[in-house]
DNA sequence: AAAAATTGTTCAATCGATTGCGCATGATAC
DNA sequence: GTATCATGCGCAATCGATTGAACAATTTTT
């Protein structure tokens, strides 16, 4: 009838014993006769007597959730991610919060004083492309909440990380291109104050000083991920008095629409452009030609996220860990040329 | 120096007071003397008093948090819904456990029970495909903890429901096509005991029959949203006796992949087949010809949820609510015919 | 048979807040 | 000068668990 909950009192009041003894049969530690707590464990599933997760958290000052702050949801990225971290921990008996930063400072720290204030046993994160400070940090770490950074990670901060191998990763793409025959590789890069961007466009230097190549600012543009003028950029390209013969976009959505455009201006992938994305997005299989791409593991990165995490929260001497998981190049028909040279 | 965190315990006693004077003074509830009070904010500030949310939660049963349960979060649907409601509750000082219900009951029926074990404040869920029941949302209601259902709703339940008017749109979506001059209009409807799915199927076929178009029975394929035999079916519709000219599909990926078999067949689209999409996904707007398609609205859904949510969180006997949010054909090229006859 | 050990249980404090009730104190009323 | 009342504050219970310490009751040891 009434709505409220069964509790050890109640327990306790029906058979006449104590609180404690009810609550030492349940939680199995000691000291108690077969009987009494075969009489106990009865009443219990009889009333169906689920202990109250409020009054645990208060006692143990810790609440089996753990938070995750993340720019977007939308982002095919961090959903996947979401669902590797979620996968993990539910087994592990844990429920997860998530924050969307919106790639905003402000509100990366907002979600982190929530999750601080909701007392979350530890969190993930993968910052913001805003953020380009730490202080926000500090109070995880002085209240001694673990944190694991991923993919967008913070190097400078004696935290684990899980990351995947962004530089090697954009060196094999850009060797692929240039071992496809093409001579003018430009390349979309992302935010600059980026860390993975940074190292992404590193990785395509550097192939291109491996192999001979020079390496030309005008075929390099930084975009952000929105993508919003992806279209002026790819013209800019098409009109250089050296048009590429490749580009490699910071995405597959950015890679789809510069592919939109070169077919309008007539020109043909790959022969006349090759076409690498990044992130293999379900869309890159259905365009014409299918979109070259790199695989990001994002379910597996959010997976080892959550193991390390958790790791840390049973047991709070664990070793901080630093994890690369690695990615990998799929190679379709837009980059891949019948007449290498 | 100790992480312990400060408690009005630790005021009372700096100043000599009692602890019901600082928890008055801090919740300004009443009877305290200005002088006092002041004293008491001084040293809170001072002292970066932060009032322990697990204490709150246990003494006030309840936990200014809103559960989620959604089918997944790859899907860009949901990834945007849960930025709808994000949105929302944070405005509202709630937090959001986001669970997955990976389209099984038995995962959603887990999530349920986890998040009333958390003693989330109420609940907002779309039912996984594979729901045909809905005792396990009994506890809710005993419980009374109020819950919204979305998108996929269950209108059998006494209980808030946002949705959109999937019979209406697909309605108008084969009128249009009707309208572009298509004569046998094929679709690939969604997983039979999804409701939304029989009402999209019911729209278009009374948009046929209010235009005299035959209902065949060989036009309708029914699939799931995974996408995983698209490429045979459009192969079935092909090699028809009567192939069709144009295919509403259910959802844009879908549509995207047929796109792609149908021109490898040599059909040009829309002239031989036009193909209507649903979900504005980005990748609609590359392909080539750009996909007309649906737009559903899903951040206002997520977000018309968590408002009408909060209002009967903070409001017990706030009335149930049934909402409508519309959703709105987009006509690009693959379903506009130069040629109407 | 007295001392010691074992067993099973209860008492009461604790986690960190809120809140009804009661008690001083001083002001006001009559 | 006593009765009444408002003001300001403290006591202690409460939310629902856990847990150290104390204490009976019984058994074992010597």
């Amino acid at each position: 009838m009434s709505s409220r909950s069964v509790t050890i009192k109640d327990i306790a009041k029906i058979l006449g014993i104590s609180k404690s003894t009810v609550s030492r049969a349940l939680s199995e530690h000691s000291d108690v006769n077969q009987e009494t707590r075969k009489k106990i464990l009865e009443v219990a599933q009889q009333l169906n007597y689920q202990p109250n997760a409020l009054a645990l958290n208060l006692k143990q000052q810790r609440t089996n959730t753990i938070g995750v702050i993340i720019p977007e949801t939308v982002n095919r990225f961090f959903a996947k991610a979401i669902g590797g971290i979620q996968r993990v921990a539910n087994l592990a008996g844990y429920n997860v919060m998530i924050c969307q930063s919106d790639e905003s400072y402000i509100t990366e720290k907002n979600n982190l004083r929530s999750l601080i204030a909701s007392h979350v046993d530890g969190v993930i994160i993968s910052v913001s492309s805003e953020t380009d400070r730490t202080d926000h940090f500090d109070l995880l770490l002085q209240k001694k909440i673990p944190v694991v950074f991923f993919d967008r990670i913070r190097e400078d901060l004696h935290t684990s990380q899980v990351y995947t191998d962004n530089y090697e990763i954009s060196f094999a793409g850009t060797e692929h291109l240039i071992q496809q025959g093409c001579q003018r590789i430009a390349i979309i890069a992302g935010p600059q104050n980026l860390h993975n961007s940074r190292n992404r466009l590193n990785g395509y230097m550097d192939a291109l000083k491996k192999h001979d190549r020079p390496v030309k600012e005008s075929y390099i543009v930084h975009s952000n991920f929105t993508g919003g003028n992806i279209e002026e950029y790819t013209r800019y390209l098409i009109n250089l008095p050296q048009r590429p013969d490749a580009v490699f976009a910071i995405n597959d959505y950015a890679a789809v629409e510069m592919m939109h455009v070169f077919k309008k201006n007539g020109l043909k992938i790959p022969d006349d452009i090759a076409v690498l994305g990044f992130n293999n997005e379900n869309i890159g299989r259905f365009v014409e030609p299918p979109l070259s791409t790199i695989d990001l593991p994002s379910y597996d990165m959010g997976a080892v996220s959550a193991e390390i995490l958790l790791a840390q929260i049973r047991d709070a001497s664990a070793p901080i860990q630093r994890k690369l998981v690695k990615s990998q190049l799929i190679i379709r028909e837009s980059t891949h040329r019948i007449t290498t040279p």
